[in-house]
DNA sequence: GCTATCCTGGAACGGTCATTCCGGGACCGG
DNA sequence: CCGGTCCCGGAATGACCGTTCCAGGATAGC
């Protein structure tokens, strides 16, 4: 082994990650990449390959690094509504502060933004979309068997339907929708899953 | 007068609200426009002014020709929540079926592929938010008029809701989601509000 | 210390981007 | 029919795109 890498590609993964988040994958130049990370282009086509495949990692470290965490939260929370409710609650928090303020989900932004027709991209974006249908079910399972909701709730419909207002939040977040007006939306979701038919 | 314009900019202008619909602002370039209205690129620039300016005035097309006309239908539409229903339904039928099926909505789409942080681009996006919320909110304040809704019902928030689910649905269907999945989502959310307490 | 191997830096590539400019021709008012 | 005015066609511009290539330097095994 002659020579080692001069760099943390991770570290470089994740600088690229931000900046297809932020912008979204057309506007998003190799140029930038390269000044975010202060890697050399030669480094960076060697160690990932072209802006595909650069923008598929970006992904997929998005999925790893951001949305799995977040989902497994609401996995392992055995609450029910609450569990949902905090789900909900941590994610509008990141969408209007901090440091990924007005971004959106770069999951949902890639709906829009980059090569829907791709099937490696698109498999991808179905792929988050029914874990999160699937933790979502779950918990409002939980939540039916705790007796949190109305006997007749189709869960299945209504976990899909959760997943779409999540989308909707950060959609809605990318132009600087205050926080607020997200959560009442939560707290009237969640309101009418809670004490109808009580 | 001299002389006159050869073409139609009105015409023009849907093909080029087309390819920004499908492809969004940065990946359809001023040379694809030209090839699908036929124009020359000085006609283009003289008539609408640079790209900005173009994305822009289509836009507004899409607004003032696709958007506003389904938002009146809901407005005139007095019969409270089956309005609601027939609203999404169009709309999806319109997402996930017919000429522009996996396109979603411009506007939604703008908010990933769009620069978001446009002030131009802003106000129309938070207006048009607005008037679809007012919309679905006077829909709802029918539905209560008429006992169709549970007493306590937050109708602005619940307003809200919709308004994220209808971008949740424009999201997904760009992926192509079966129209089926996405009605149920309406199913259940308008029994919900229907039901909920009888 | 030598050598073979790989990484790094920077230049260079062709292509496409948005934009501009000008010449020629078509029209309308007179 | 004539003249002035504007539109259309096409070429040209410079900047930036993603990608490739090559020379030089650093490293690990021997």
């Amino acid at each position: 082994m002659p020579d080692y890498k001069h760099f943390d590609p991770d570290n470089a993964l994740e600088r690229a990650e931000r900046l297809f988040w932020q912008h979204g994958a057309a506007k998003a130049s190799i140029q930038a990449v390269t000044v975010a990370t202060g890697l050399n282009r030669s480094s960076l086509y060697a160690t990932f390959g072209g802006k595909r495949e650069l923008y598929l990692a970006a992904l997929r470290r998005y999925v790893r690094h951001r949305a799995r965490p977040a989902q497994g939260r609401l996995t392992e929370d055995g609450r029910g509504l609450p569990a949902i409710r905090d789900f909900f609650t941590a994610l509008i928090t990141a969408r209007c502060s901090g440091e990924h303020a007005g971004w959106g989900c770069m999951l949902v932004n890639a709906h829009a933004d980059a090569d829907h027709t791709d099937p490696e991209i698109r498999a991808l974006l179905d792929d988050h979309h029914r874990q999160l249908r699937d933790a979502l079910h779950a918990a409002l399972e939980t939540a039916r068997e705790q007796g949190q909701l109305p006997p007749g709730l189709a869960t299945e419909a209504t976990a899909e339907t959760l997943v779409l207002l999540a989308y909707g939040v950060n959609v809605r977040s990318r132009t600087g929708a205050d926080a607020d007006s997200l959560l009442g939306t939560v707290t009237a979701t969640l309101a009418l899953l809670d004490a109808s038919c009580p």
